[in-house]
DNA sequence: GCTGGCACTCGTATGCGCCGAGTGCCAGGA
DNA sequence: TCCTGGCACTCGGCGCATACGAGTGCCAGC
């Protein structure tokens, strides 16, 4: 097990390394936090870490830089969270309050996280199948069109146009509308299934298979894979990193635009909690030189998404976890209210 | 005035500029167009299209580039429209079909504008108040909350949540709904206002409190400024040019997160023809080297929104204007079917 | 008005040497 | 056993000088 002191020189290293960007020799160390030692042993010290693969040298006669093992340490064992200031926590709150749909709130996160963390921001939508019906709205376009729309509590609206296979008239379209409602208005969505299964067979024959339709749209809406969505932004902050990123960064807009690889890595966890995935912890490939911190939010106990961001492994962990934390919960709070 | 040859040497300059993203000099320029003419002619003919601020050397002794008078000049009287060939018309039809709803239109034509052009591609949500009102819903959310839910004809819903003065009943809601819709369906958004206006009178005195709150918000939403929404895609194609750009990509991305930039300068001008603004042209500083190819789209014979793509200023004009444009067409298509 | 020839410019690529940060190792001391 | 100062060594970065070559402008001749 690596000494007391050997941790504190590998925080040391982290935090020095996130704070100049360059490899950081022990001279440097020494100087710059109170060690109590000589460079000489803190070179001993590094030497064994680098040895157990914490840290690394990009070339001989360079400083070191803190591994991907070295930073899953750091997160774990020598860094907390660092919590948002007041001022800080009341900015959030302002700014997310100004909001006037889902649409809006989820917009204004992603720029307030990308602000906040100086970091690539990233935030999924609601699920539709962890959240709750608040209505479900039939119109008819044409004598054989409809629309469905669904409107969740957490104020995701989803619609589709449903061609009928026979025409459809007013009367049995509220009907629809009004047996539909009074099943599902207030369940979670991912129990809509159950609750209209036998639902074509109180109606009219000739009216089933448009009934049907219906529901075959409506399921097909909740299908998990199909449902998500997400928001991107603060990609600008990707060109922080130019000077040495020039190559890098294009990997990682390319996953970017890969919605589907994102949503993917934010749901690898079920844990709603803080989740750090660091470097080559990543699945994907082009995310192997960053980071994503991500949690859960929603507007009760249970999380109904996630959100977070992505930034290079270097980063300020305590503070992007802050961040991240804190506005999930406003998010929250925002979303139980409307 | 250029006589016909040098009008001929700055398309072969822009051409092999484009093609080659290098100065181009007088001897290649021989060598790949016939012109008919030696080295030393064509090195007058720069000279005169220098002189005249066409092109520009970036320095002494090295090749020539277009200046953006030259693009100019070139997208004006030099080059065509490049139409899309019959299988690439077909994918787009393919890749657009699938789409589910608008957001899915939305996505799918960023996608694919973005992988034709290899560019950024920006597409604007249809305008609300250039779109006729399919339906209006309200939703009783509590005894004095109500949620106001837009649908246009483009499938554009927009939602609303209202904080009543006093408790609205369920009566009072459906005859509100009903009086509503009766105005306003099937009217352009634009004439709302008018329509709506003396709606409260009509009401009990107790309920018009809430009427009037109803409408302020439904006219709130349809404020110009507020209502345009749009999505952007293929950033990776930003890094393309990375060998030269990497100062150049920064405030390129700044602009395009800033999207009230972006939607002023796609609503700069009122023709919903295709529009090139050519470098310095965009009034944005970050977007001097940047060219912007746009075009209205819209389900009828009227544009309602914009789409179309931002590229260097050294881009393929009339690929890019072609596939934009063919793009719109089938854009236009789609919204008209839905 | 076009052409070939020619001197000139200047940016880029290449090679070389210096500098200095940082290391590993070792012998001596607490 | 652990820490420390000293020392030789490594190697990437930087500055400088040189060579190269693409491309130009100009001019005399056709």
């Amino acid at each position: 097990m690596l000494s007391e002191r050997r941790l504190q020189v590998l925080r040391a290293i982290v935090q020095d390394y996130v704070g100049t960007e360059e490899p950081v020799g022990s001279k440097a160390l020494t100087e710059r936090h109170n060690l109590g030692v000589s460079p000489a042993t803190v070179r001993n010290d590094m030497a064994a870490l680098e040895e157990e693969g914490y840290i690394a040298q990009p070339h001989t006669s360079a400083g070191r830089i803190p591994t991907d093992k070295g930073y899953r340490l750091f997160v774990d064992k020598l860094a907390g969270v660092k919590p948002m200031s007041a001022p800080e926590r009341r900015a959030i709150q302002n700014f997310l309050d100004g909001a006037v749909d889902l649409d809006d709130v989820v917009a204004r996160t992603v720029r307030l996280l990308a602000q906040l963390t100086r970091q690539v921001a990233v935030v999924q939508y609601p699920s539709l199948t962890r959240s709750t019906v608040r209505h479900v709205e039939l119109l008819s376009l044409a004598p054989a069109r409809v629309m469905l729309v669904l409107i969740t509590d957490t104020g995701r609206v989803e619609q589709r146009v449903i061609d009928c296979p026979a025409p459809f008239g007013e009367t049995s379209l509220a009907d629809l509308r009004a047996r539909l409602n009074s099943r599902v208005a207030g369940r979670r969505f991912r129990d809509v299934p159950q609750l209209v299964e036998d639902l074509p067979d109180s109606f009219d024959v000739e009216d089933r298979g448009t009934v049907s339709a219906v529901l075959s749209t409506l399921l097909e809406t909740l299908v998990e894979e199909n449902e998500e969505r997400l928001m991107i932004g603060g990609t600008v902050n990707l060109t922080r990193f130019a000077h040495d990123f020039p190559l890098t960064i294009r990997p990682v807009l390319e996953a970017l635009e890969e919605q589907v690889v994102l949503l993917k890595l934010l749901g690898e966890t079920q844990d709603p909690g803080m989740t750090v995935r660091i470097g080559h912890e990543n699945a994907h490939e082009g995310l192997n030189s960053t980071s994503i911190v991500s949690v859960g939010y929603g507007s009760g106990g249970e999380a109904v998404a996630k959100l977070g961001v992505v930034g290079p492994t270097r980063m300020d962990y305590p503070g992007t976890m802050g961040a991240v934390r804190a506005v999930a919960r406003y998010v929250g709070q925002i979303l139980a209210e409307s």
